[in-house]
DNA sequence: CACTAATCGAGACGGTACGTCGCGTCTTGTG
DNA sequence: CACAAGACGCGACGTACCGTCTCGATTAGTG
């Protein structure tokens, strides 16, 4: 019941609100985003945002990360590729200038906001169970050591690109790529 | 000139400014320290401290991380125990409840105040120097193979304690100190 | 057309705003009537009340002045007593606890809804009628002076009470009903 | 103490303030003024005026009615010319555009606002002061019935001139001030 | 007996204005 | 000079209420 009840959102608003934000990341960073700015910009108001996300890190939040960050990531090659694959995709998310744009800011607004952290680690579910496998099919295979754990190997990765980003922001090219899946697959070595 | 001039700085209220902003932080997170709030903890006025700090992040940056971060740091053992320590000093730092809860809303503000940035990455210049030398002997003893960076090597062990504070906080025990240990010296084995 | 045509509206949700609107100002003024709140409190919605009323002043205005004020009037005795009857009628009309705290409120909201003007002066047409003839026979009768006005008249009753509700209630006691009385009758003599 | 301590207020704001209140009154009514719209025209903030006024409401009263409304009342003709000053300095005062458009919000935030009752009253007191002593005088020289009560005869003219105001706008010309004065000479006779 | 048309509930809609909080600065008078 | 005291200008916040709209379900009279 009340799922169907009332006047239906306007379903533009919606998608000028995310667009909004996005171009306020892009032009002026996180400080930029304020629900005034982005009502004005969206062409809509306070109130009406405030309908659709409980505060404003919630709507950056799917504005800078719209979707699971697994959506393109293919596995199935050699270990070694495939690691690549999972850091290069990691690196391209978390380094599009509209994410690392949000990105210290909505860490941050985590401790305010302890629903958006459920919501940027499920981000990450895809690729965990898709790395999981892999690293099972590894050991089995007998190119990883027993002990290898997806849920360490995945943070470090994060870990690398989070720390990169907030800390070293450039220096994360396809070089850095290539050390860090070579020390990767190095560590991973039974 | 000008240095001797006028009436000196009382230097309690340095002290006094920097407890009360730890006693704010592990209070109420980092939303609790407000200016006016410090000032009022701290028995002084809004002016006294912006005459020492010139924002507020940077008297939380001071109260959170008062200095460097490798004094207590002791190398020389074998590799993996070096490594150990480094992982576990970097951990306790980053984890200690006052400096958990200023972390995030210090890397926020970087993107604010630049000179917050070379502040933040400097407490980790002493690590990295001695990582660096570490690093280096243990390449001429062929603990390590010749690629070793120790930038590389200190970007990710940072990365995973503050990817593990921000987002897995309460997972960093000493088992994970084990592991992530391991799994760096595996990575740099010839 | 269209008169009969339709589902009929339910009267007896009329009765339950009205009944909603009057409880709502006893209890906490002209603030605490909220469309919201008479909606709720009358067991309907928004949409229904606003079908039947243009705006809330409107339902206000009928709830708290539900019809002519000179309904119990009663004329004919000598002059004095017929004054005393309409400075008491008018006096108890509009210290009603219900129709003192909506009067305020809806003489401000005149403003703003110039068809509640209309509304209000109209409740006092029969009153200013029959004072009219009144007044017309006590001239006649050598009672009153030949420019005595009824407009003017029901004009300083009218503004009396007011005044005095807006500005000094609880002091317009049965003592002060003759007082203004005397006074009016002594302005009459020819 | 405290009196003197914090930085002194910019006085130019609160004439500002109160010139653009005076401003929108004129021009849009009551509704026009928003404290948004006020600190916009005033060159001003919000919280700057909030920090000067306890609400709208006060603002507009400062701004509407400045200063005592006997400022210019003269009295010491025979008692007919006096009380035709006090009526048509009444009716002058709250006629003014200004005045006018504020009196019905005004009244109205009265429930609200307990404290502009006082506030308003007040700005009577000299008025009553003095016609309290004209009428003593009056009932001395025989002039005006033992009877005659100052607070009466004020709420009287107060009233007719609000009831005139709220409800018959543009009918208190200075022909009804006549007629107004008549009725209470005739009413104060002995 | 189907059709038409207005009402019902429920509740979200777009929008205006509100009053508050925190920032970093400034202006005093006192030591 | 630094101090306490506190107001300053400013930007942003999150909320309350307005009057409207959409929806699916009723509920009569009409054809």
């Amino acid at each position: 019941m009340g799922t169907t009840t009332g006047r239906p959102r306007d379903p533009r608003i919606e998608q000028a609100a995310l667009a909004a934000v996005r171009a306020l990341l892009a032009e002026g960073g996180y400080a930029a985003v304020t629900v005034a700015a982005v009502a004005a910009r969206a062409g809509t108001t306070k109130p009406a945002l405030y309908r659709r996300w409980p505060a404003l890190p919630h709507l950056v939040h799917e504005a800078a990360f719209p979707g699971e960050l697994a959506a393109e990531l293919h596995l199935g090659d050699d270990l070694a590729t495939d690691l690549a694959g999972v850091v290069r995709g990691t690196r391209d998310a978390l380094c599009d200038p509209v994410a690392a744009a949000a990105l210290p800011g909505l860490l941050a607004e985590v401790q305010t906001w302890p629903d958006l952290h459920a919501a940027m680690i499920q981000r990450f579910a895809g690729v965990f169970r898709r790395l999981d496998e892999r690293l099972r099919a590894a050991v089995e295979a007998g190119e990883a050591h027993r002990d290898a754990r997806a849920d360490d190997l995945l943070r470090l990765i994060i870990g690398a690109v989070i720390s990169g980003v907030l800390l070293t922001p450039g220096q994360l090219d396809d070089a850095w790529v290539e050390r860090l899946t070579a020390t990767l697959v190095r560590s991973l070595r039974p």
